[in-house]
DNA sequence: CGTTCATATGAATATCTATTCATATGTTAG
DNA sequence: CTAACATATGAATAGATATTCATATGAACG
């Protein structure tokens, strides 16, 4: 029982990710949890947007919408590209679709 | 080109899903984007845990455990039983289990 | 029943973060 | 070069949240 209940820990121990690799995807996930980031990335599956079509579509300030992009830019979830004075964002991975759409399994789950 | 972007811009509206699953969505994501409560959800896929084998394994208080698992709990990712004194805690929900390898699989494309 | 052990929980605090406001950068048109 | 426009950004603020501390609950055991 004693041996059992040790061999659990180090096991655990043995398969736990490394501290730096933990943080990197738990500000991973942080970028998820936020409703407007969730929305500029829903609005960007669709194809590029520039930032004041965004701000528009989500009825925010072009500033608020900026500060945001520019999270997504740092996390390579999103990159961009200047035509003229207008710069269009688009997504950069595929996993996007693949991270909300196991979140949408859990919540349908959950019922 | 007036046209085609607000042809966008519709379909991106009619694709948005209600405030309220974007909500409970970033809820969820909150979850995860936590590395605590990333550690203790590591440390229940290899099998049930109790509470202070939890705190011991991740070197944290009682309290601050009991508190997130609690978080989890209410989330529906954890559930637990009782066994006289102690109370086991353990995953309720594969999708934790994709969820974070989703998460991973950005970060390695990252490089 | 009273003590001990495992866990839960409320309040307080310190830290983090999303938005706002003001302003800067950079591009195009005239 | 200057005005107008699109976007970026720094500082400030308001709201959220993880941990701590103190204490409560609840079970087992003598």
């Amino acid at each position: 029982m004693e041996h059992n209940h040790n061999d659990i820990l180090n096991r655990v121990r043995h398969e736990m990710p490394t501290d730096e690799l933990l943080c990197d995807l738990s500000d991973l996930f942080k970028i998820f949890g936020d409703t407007t980031r969730l929305k500029i990335m829903y609005s960007l599956l669709e194809g590029e947007l520039c930032v004041c079509a965004v701000a528009e579509l989500l009825g925010m300030t072009q500033s608020a919408i900026s500060h945001q992009l520019k999270i997504l830019k740092d996390a390579k979830l999103v990159g961009n590209r200047r035509d003229g004075k207008t710069i269009y964002y688009f997504l950069l991975d595929e996993h996007v679709r693949d991270i909300v759409a196991e979140g949408f399994e859990h919540l349908l789950e959950e019922r």
